[in-house]
DNA sequence: GAGTTTTTTTAGCAGCTGCTACAGAATCTG
DNA sequence: CAGATTCTGTAGCAGCTGCTAAAAAAACTC
């Protein structure tokens, strides 16, 4: 019927999900991005439409590796407590690792310029929800099991884990060595009964 | 000796201020930023030097002014305790204001923009340091009264305060009734003691 | 090979970016 | 008033922004 698609999409993605992750939604040029996935504006705007809609894309792909690893990590253990454990060491872990950006993805999109625009908004507020939504549920099976007592709130300590880890990611780009954060961690999850 | 200076400084740097703050860095461009301070552009590079530069300032004011008004609030009691609590609630009294931005100027300041000059990233971590280096002198006094226990880690505490911070500024973007944000406050501070 | 459909390349658009050069206006001294 | 000095308004620069239009190239059907 037609030409063949030449670029590898997928991995097109995933250049732009690395330079996005590392700099930000509108600190990112288009001609930046092209750079990285390799490709024209003509193969770009006749497949992903728009700069919205690639940042869209790779909120996906971003869900469907990092998140996942992460909420693998979190789900790897019978033990709750331990997964949350594990939860955070891969967040620790990926600082040792001077390949990936040091700010999560969705925790940068919680700034003005993404959550200007309305369909990024919603997707990032809807991703935001089904992550906070994992830790519920990770916690209310823990109280299920006997793992946690049952009068634990396990709604309000999500919300404060994941409060938390925002700032963590901030917090992260400017700090300090490693055995601090974990202290830091530590003192957090005991303070809850975690 | 000279023609002497038209407009109000210190009321232009905080009109700069404001825009910074709802906007962020490199979102907030001179030409905006010339129309709220109402002032041309001879003016401002013949005062300000650049737009680096007025970032500064505006960090600076914000510090004198908002910064300011909330760790008075920390100090307003003799109680730590309740101060802290004090604290948290001239945050969230903030959301309640409309005239307000929502977000922290210096938590907004953790981002690649900001932190990519070299100058602005010195301030940044300066201000951030001194911070919670108020949180961290606080805790200790109340220890030396009596108020928190002998072994209590204060300077553990206070980062986790911080780094909740943080993330508070964020998510306070996305969600949620205040109530529910109280709610959470009041665990994470029940859960360090405190 | 002609015709059709899709992809790619290239050039370019209007608008914005931070910043500068310069003429003119205002305020002082003498 | 002339002269010096500083401030202000305007015009414009080179470079970047996201995006589009159109021509050329590739792959298919018949």
């Amino acid at each position: 019927m037609a030409r063949n698609i030449e670029f590898n999409y997928d991995r097109a993605i995933d250049r732009a999900t690395r330079l996005f992750w590392k700099k930000g939604y509108s600190n990112t040029s288009l001609r930046d991005l092209l750079k990285v996935m390799g490709i024209g504006e003509g193969s770009f705007y006749n497949t992903v439409k728009s700069k919205k809609h690639l940042y869209l894309e790779c909120l996906k792909h971003y869900n469907d590796t990092v998140s996942r690893r992460r909420l693998a990590a979190l789900l790897s253990t019978p033990s709750v407590k331990q997964g949350i454990r594990a939860f955070f060491k891969t967040v620790l872990d990926e600082l040792d690792d001077p390949r990936t950006p040091r700010v999560c993805l969705l925790s940068g999109s919680l700034s003005s310029d993404v959550l200007a625009e309305r369909e990024l908004q919603r997707c990032v507020i809807s991703e935001m929800n089904a992550f906070s939504g994992m830790f519920i549920e990770r916690l209310e099976s823990a109280k299920q099991s006997g793992e946690l007592p049952k009068d634990f709130d396990a709604e309000v300590a999500a919300q404060v884990l994941v409060t938390y880890l925002q700032g963590l990611f901030r917090v992260i780009r400017v700090l300090q060595s490693r055995a601090q954060v974990e202290r830091q961690i530590a003192a957090l999850l005991n303070g809850l009964g975690l």
